[in-house]
DNA sequence: GTACTTGCAAACAGTTTGCATAGGC
DNA sequence: GCCTATGCAAACTGTTTGCAAGTAC
C-alpha cells in the first residue's frame, strides 16, 4: 500500500466499489503509522461517519489483505494490528506504552526451505522497552 | 519445562497447590508435543475429569506462563497455542493441514538493542507447507 | 481451619455473519 | 437497474471474571 490511487485502483479491477467509508479506511491506514487494529479505525471513523459499523471495517481490511495491501500482525494476544507497509521488515511491541515499531535492521529471513517445509512467509515479532520508555525510565 | 516433578517443585515453591486438575494438565503439556490450545487440553481433559472447566484450564496456563514454564504462541489469529518447550526456538505453522512444527535450525536472534530499543524476547513464526502436506501433494 | 481452587455462569472482547436497505457504477 | 456494500443486530470464539462450594495443606 504506497499510494491511495494505486489502491483504489487495485480495487477497482477487483470489481470492488469504491465507497466513501473505504476511501476513508484506505486514508486512515496510508497515514498512520501506529499499525492500528480494527477498533482504532473505527475509533477514528466515526467522527467522520457516525454510523460505521465493524462490518464495513472488517470486510474492507479482509478485502485489502486478500489483495495483499496489508499485513496481519499477531504481535498482541487475542488482537489483530494491520500494517499497510507490505516491505519485508518485522515489529516490535513495546511492553510498557503498548506501541507498535516497525523494524527494519534484521536483514529478511531469506529462506525457502527449513526442516523440508516449504517457507512462504516470515513473522519475526520483538519484545521489549521501547527507546522513547527507556529513557524517560532514566528521568526518574 | 522439562520433567513434571520439577514443574510440581516449582508450583510448589511459589506457594501454589498442586490439584489433580493441574497435574493432569502438566501432564498432557509434557507429552503432547502439538503446542495445543486452550480447548484442546479442555478435550483431552475431559474423558478424565468430566465437570472440568476452561477457568481451571486458563487459571492453570497463566500461571504456569508466568513461572516461565510454557511460553505461548501467537502465530493462528485468535488463538492462543503453547508450548513447554522453553528452549530458545521457532514454529512453522502449515497452512495446508494446521499443524506447528518447532524449527532449531535458525540461530537464536540473540541481539540486546534495535534501534535503541531493549529486546527482552523474540519469536519467530514460519508459515507455509510442511514437508509431509508436500509429499501428499506429489502423490497425487 | 484457612486460604486457595474449582466449576459454573455470566461477562467480555474481537471478529464474523445474516439480512434488509442504501448506494456505487 | 443491478448487484455489491453498508449498518445493524445477533451469533460466535476465545478468554476472563465473580462467586459459592469444595479441597489441598
Amino acid at each position: 500500500m504506497k499510494d491511495k490511487n494505486s489502491v483504489l485502483r487495485k480495487l477497482k479491477e477487483a470489481k470492488f466499489k469504491l465507497t466513501p467509508q473505504r476511501m476513508a479506511i484506505i486514508e486512515i491506514l496510508i497515514r498512520d503509522t501506529s499499525h492500528p487494529s480494527a477498533d482504532a479505525i473505527y475509533e477514528k471513523l466515526k467522527k467522520k461517519f457516525p454510523m460505521m459499523s465493524y462490518s464495513t471495517i472488517y470486510n474492507t481490511l479482509n478485502i485489502l489483505k486478500d489483495l495483499g495491501e496489508i499485513i496481519e500482525l499477531l504481535i498482541r494476544e487475542n488482537k489483530i494490528n494491520y500494517d499497510p507497509n507490505t516491505t519485508p521488515h518485522h515489529h516490535f511491541l513495546c511492553e510498557i506504552c503498548g506501541k507498535i515499531k516497525d523494524i527494519y535492521q534484521k536483514p529478511d529471513i531469506d529462506i525457502h526451505y527449513i526442516d523440508n517445509h516449504k517457507i512462504k512467509k516470515c513473522r519475526i515479532y520483538f519484545y521489549g522497552i521501547c527507546s522513547n520508555c527507556l529513557k524517560n525510565r532514566k528521568d526518574d
